[in-house]
DNA sequence: CTTCTACGGTATGAAAAAATACCAATGAGG
DNA sequence: CCTCATTGGTATTTTTTCATACCGTAGAAG
């Protein structure tokens, strides 16, 4: 009974060494396009800063993401690392086999942590008064992600949904949310992205933000959880 | 306007050395009584595996909170490390200092961090069907932190806010809501725990597990938000 | 076609952290 | 009392990570 508040708080320090963390999230940066192809990420000595780690173990973080592919790491002046990395066909990939590869309870978990997040975060934003630049910002990745090519809509939509956190001013709360969408983020782009869905997902969307922009909370937490709860309940599916 | 979504996903990799962090940890153990007075840590190497780092580490950060008074250590079968700090007087503290070793902007990025994960965590919570266990869980942990003497009071509180987190079944909704806790135990401590106050609280203790048992997620919501809106007000009244 | 400079590439020594093995003390139980 | 399991204490080596300084390259600008 105590043991339980004991695992919350003595659980590790660290996910894993220097490396094998900023792999995972120089991954995941490239993954949810926000560097997107053809792009390059910040240079070493900027980036090495930004993660807090030594520039040697950045380099040998990207020197990885060369190697499997996913950078392309050109010297000299206006150099730098390029993403080669092309998000997969938006006809969607193996899913019961992606969803397998992540276990059962940590889907699970991943599934409630983002929905508690994104829920808790629309809802806060609903009750700031938002100026207009912020009303302009969550219009715009509004209309980016419902006017997005097959191509590029994992991307904007994980922008869209960032964005809410973002524009509570909470950075814990944007990189909760960040570290949530990044859980589930290979399911995703294993679902493929067909028409009536995007329809179904834009109509969603669309009402997270009229609720936000109503001052509603309850009406935007309740937005956010019926559009996560689709593709939970889809994710779910391929457990059996 | 990319760059906001880049930061949330360059953060650091890592908060500190880890000493620093384990040093940290440990101290929050304490002082929100997880480990009551007079109780003890479990064993070095057990907790070493918990908390991912090596043993050499794990003493080091031991030690000093030994030496800052907060540990006592015996050797021999039998022996570890027992808990000698006390909660500071339940008559509050200098809340004002507590407030401004904070920085303004961090002190508002944990409230809104809170508040997001905690009006999460009761909705999903309310919106689970639980069992018999579960509600007992949750109707003891009430009625421990709405009897409790006021030395136990804050330490009972946090039990019971997180037990909330805990029962969604997810444990890194968990860590998240422990960790939202962490950031504002200190201020807590500094405010004095009165009377009026408790009676008030217990009452939206109260509103908070009825909504959750009546499966009512926006009713939990709502009961955690105004119940968090009390001490964040008072609070955010500190900055000036 | 030279220069300038912002980038990646390399080298080296120090510090932090981990892994491993072993020592020492304590106190309950026989 | 003595034993012995469990716990903290210590020492040593290896691995990881960091800090710093410096080198090499490309390409735009002149």
């Amino acid at each position: 009974m105590k043991e339980t508040q004991l695992g919350s708080l003595l659980r590790p320090v660290r996910a894993g060494n220097a490396f094998e963390e900023t792999v995972e999230r120089l991954l995941q940066v490239v993954k949810l396009g926000v560097v997107p192809h053809g792009e390059r990420l910040p240079p070493e000595r900027d980036l090495a800063v930004h993660l807090g780690i030594s520039r040697v173990t950045l380099r040998e973080a990207i020197r990885s993401l060369q190697e499997a592919g996913y950078l392309d790491v050109r010297r000299g002046r206006y150099g730098g690392a390029f993403v080669i990395y092309r998000p997969p066909d938006p006809g969607g990939g193996d899913l019961a086999e992606a969803v397998n590869q992540m276990g059962a309870g940590d889907l699970a978990d991943a599934l409630t942590y983002r929905m508690a997040i994104e829920c808790g975060a629309a809802q806060i934003l609903a009750t700031t008064t938002l100026d207009s630049a912020q009303r302009a910002m969550l219009l715009r990745r509004l209309s980016d992600v419902n006017e997005a090519a097959p191509t590029d809509y994992r991307r904007l939509d994980a922008a869209f949904h960032l964005s809410i956190a973002e524009l509570t001013g909470s950075p814990l709360l944007a990189a909760a949310c960040a570290d949530a969408r990044l859980r589930v983020t290979d399911l995703l782009n294993a679902i493929p992205v067909l028409g009536p869905n995007i329809a179904h997902a834009g109509a969603q969307h669309q009402a997270i933000v009229s609720a936000i922009l109503a001052g509603d909370p309850d009406g935007a937490s309740r937005a956010v959880a019926e559009h996560l709860e689709g593709t939970a309940a889809l994710l779910r599916g391929f457990l059996a």
